[in-house]
DNA sequence: ATAAAAAGAATGATCGTTCATTCTTTATAG
DNA sequence: CTATAAAGAATGAACGATCATTCTTTTTAT
């Protein structure tokens, strides 16, 4: 479709560039059509920036619901694998985006409702499937700990930008270890 | 002095409406001088940006240092006090810069070599005051816990971020939450 | 021949940066 | 002390480039 083609033009300019500096002659040139051909799709830039927020949430989501699904075939080591799952994260392509969507989201609210989404659904899905193998009980702070995971995978995404250079199975094992330690 | 002048306007001016969007003039307008004035003290646009970048750097890298010096009063406590002065990650006002700058790190060289100073210093610090204090051995996967600690800290300015809304406090608590349970 | 798809020129605004100019302060000379 | 010269601070208009968006034209397909 001529949506992804302009989404995936669009992805690699502002990854490179950033929402702001990117240029819809550079998005058009990318995605090999005019720039007016691409008004034709998207009713702005903003519109396209919101479109990429949502196909990378749909992403995560998709991730998410698989791991909950995978659930139902409980395993001590579930949690291993669940964590796994989360090389998403700091894959080293697609991370200074996605710190490129968080940094957007303090400033434009309709980015930000759809970074919220992700959380909540992210919290929603580890409350409802990772909780209960951890065998977790219900006083020792579980919110807390949630908040932490995500706090975790967020973070994954900031080192690993900052220094691409940096090793991801380092940071990978980090997230493992921290994860472990708050669910045991 | 002038250069202040600049970068508290600047700094302002980003964060509302990050590095690429925000205009010279528009700073310019805000330290109340003429744009031609403020090439008097910075070269370019980005020379601004660098600028800020290490003001933010050397804020944190104080707190670190005080937080160093204090260990010498070592107690069972000076974790949880080192702990409360990550109050300074989360802080509304100040972590959608953060977060500006850490998604330019990913494109601008320059930044990223200010970040990565940060982040160096600040495991160089644990390494060397907090970890002896929560007694660790060294066969603990030190390396690990450090770097989790790191994520967990930019984790904080992303949730804040995303959520303007959400309580500081519960923030820090699952923090405070995660960096005990990874230092016991 | 008609309608949809695509192209790209045109538009007006704004960008970062420069520069000729004016104002304000300091230094020098009588 | 006063008048003049020099220096530095500060201005804002002007520059060429580029921006997001619109509009007219051309191509393609039915």
């Amino acid at each position: 479709m001529r949506k992804e083609q302009v989404l995936n033009a669009a992805e690699q300019c502002f990854r490179a560039e950033g929402f702001h500096a990117a240029s819809m002659s550079r998005i058009a040139a990318g995605a090999k059509m005019s720039v007016g051909h691409i008004y034709q799709y998207f009713e702005s830039k903003e519109a396209i920036i919101i479109a990429l927020c949502e196909r990378r949430f749909s992403e995560f989501e998709k991730l998410l619901t698989a791991a909950d699904q995978g659930m139902h075939a409980a395993s001590a080591s579930f949690v291993e694998a669940w964590i796994s799952q989360f090389a998403w994260w700091i894959d080293p392509v697609r991370a200074p985006l996605t710190l490129e969507i968080m940094a957007e989201a303090g400033r434009n609210p309709k980015v930000a409702a759809v970074v919220m989404g992700i959380d909540r659904h992210f919290r929603d899905i580890m409350r409802h499937s990772v909780v209960p193998l951890a065998k977790l009980r219900p006083e020792e702070q579980i919110e807390e700990r949630l908040e932490a995971i995500i706090m975790l995978a967020h973070g994954m995404t900031s080192r690993i930008t900052a220094d691409p250079n940096a090793n991801p199975d380092r940071i990978i094992a980090a997230f493992r270890l921290a994860v472990q330690t708050l669910l045991t």
